[in-house]
DNA sequence: AACACGGGGGT
DNA sequence: ACCCCAGTGTT
């Protein structure tokens, strides 16, 4: 299957350094474009976000729920996001608490607050409407140029690169012959991959060039035999070498991390608040359907747990109190305590409130904000 | 430039 | 077990 790198190799570490401009006459480049962009029409996923109707705000939402995350998790929750909330002013009059409960576990809770943040700016200082200006799209808390590119050419038709880690990817493969893109994104690169962006039809082929490297050209296992710009590909005519550099980026850790314990923690949190608020159906983590209305703490009741159940030695824990919670509530907590003694959760709840993505009560609970 | 930041599913 | 994912903001 994958084929040695004995003979390129010196070759191609040489040439990794400068993003060489795409080696291919006009003619090769036209014809990558037109396969691209045919391929798209018969292969595009049907994605909740692809059916007419969508509004630029939508798009926004669901490029932002696509950081780093895959679509396959992201499309339920969009639906159920927008429906809860359909417009930049919606997600601006909600609490954070219910923003970061419709989040549930998608991951980076902190781009649910930014999203939020997006709509107050947005309604704030556009008057609802999400502005058509790359630029202006970029100043937006949570948009980076990923997302303004996106949102410009796929909710307002703008000729802009779209460079994702699956256009990276392919553009590589096919002019550069390199199997990975490097770890960060060039001015060179976006330079010449703007210039690839073809003049008619750029939309479809920035998705296109998307959901082929999603689906066909992918990192670990690339299916060249259903690719349809195969035949140009460097990287495939090289015979797929390795990717020397690479190599050495070490394998991101997951167990024991401060990472993982805060994820464990955000899970009391809002397992705590789901349990309170609407005792009707709360399931783990099923934040569900619409977060209707009110976010109401009467008075001084908590919507959080004590932060002792979570920090304290275990010999001075209160077990009835422990006790007294709900099932899916004790069982987060239990998580955290398995996870990590109580001084590391002590200094990671605190990070959380730094974050706005917690909030100590004057009881001593740790609460979403 | 290098880190921190979630969590789940594919191989 | 390891790898990867429609990245962004901070240091």
């Amino acid at each position: 299957m994958t084929h040695r790198t004995d003979a390129t190799s010196q070759t191609s570490a040489r040439a990794q350094r400068a993003p060489s401009p795409p080696a291919a006459d006009p003619r090769t480049l036209a014809e990558v474009q037109r396969a691209i962009i045919a391929w798209f029409a018969d292969a595009a996923r049907d994605l909740p976000w692809r059916r007419p109707g969508t509004t630029p705000w939508g798009v926004l939402v669901s490029e932002v729920m696509s950081q780093q995350t895959p679509m396959s998790r992201v499309a339920p929750r969009w639906s159920a996001w927008m429906a809860a909330w359909p417009a930049p002013a919606d997600l601006a009059a909600a609490s954070p608490a219910e923003v970061l409960l419709a989040w549930d576990s998608l991951g980076y809770p902190r781009r649910a607050l930014r999203l939020q943040e997006c709509a107050r700016t947005v309604a704030r200082d556009w008057g609802g409407e999400l502005p058509r200006d790359e630029a202006a799209l970029l100043a937006l808390p949570g948009v980076g140029a990923y997302t303004a590119a996106a949102v410009a050419s796929f909710a307002y038709g703008r000729r802009t690169a779209v460079l994702d880690v699956n256009v990276r990817r392919v553009l590589g493969r096919v002019f550069a012959g390199r199997a990975h893109p490097s770890a960060a994104l060039s001015k060179a690169e976006a330079r010449w991959a703007g210039a690839l962006v073809p003049e008619r039809a750029h939309v479809e082929f920035n998705a296109g060039a998307m959901e082929l490297g999603a689906l066909v050209c992918t990192s670990r296992s690339p299916a060249c035999e259903r690719c349809p710009v195969a035949v140009h590909c460097a990287w495939l005519a090289a015979g797929r070498p390795a990717d020397p550099a690479a190599q050495q980026k070490r394998a991101q850790a997951w167990e024991g991390t401060d990472r993982q314990l805060r994820g464990a923690i955000m899970r009391v949190l809002r397992e705590a608040h789901a349990s309170e608020a609407g005792s009707g159906a709360a399931g783990t983590g099923a934040a569900g359907s619409a977060p209707a209305g009110s976010s109401d703490a009467p008075g001084g009741a908590s919507t959080g747990v004590p932060e002792a159940l979570l920090t304290a030695p275990t010999a001075q824990l209160d077990a009835e109190a422990l006790d007294g919670l709900p099932n899916p509530v004790r069982a987060a907590v239990l998580r955290v305590r398995e996870l990590g003694d109580g001084e590391r959760v002590q200094r990671l709840a605190g990070d959380l409130v730094s974050d706005g993505l917690a909030v100590r009560g004057t009881a001593g609970e740790l609460c979403l904000p």
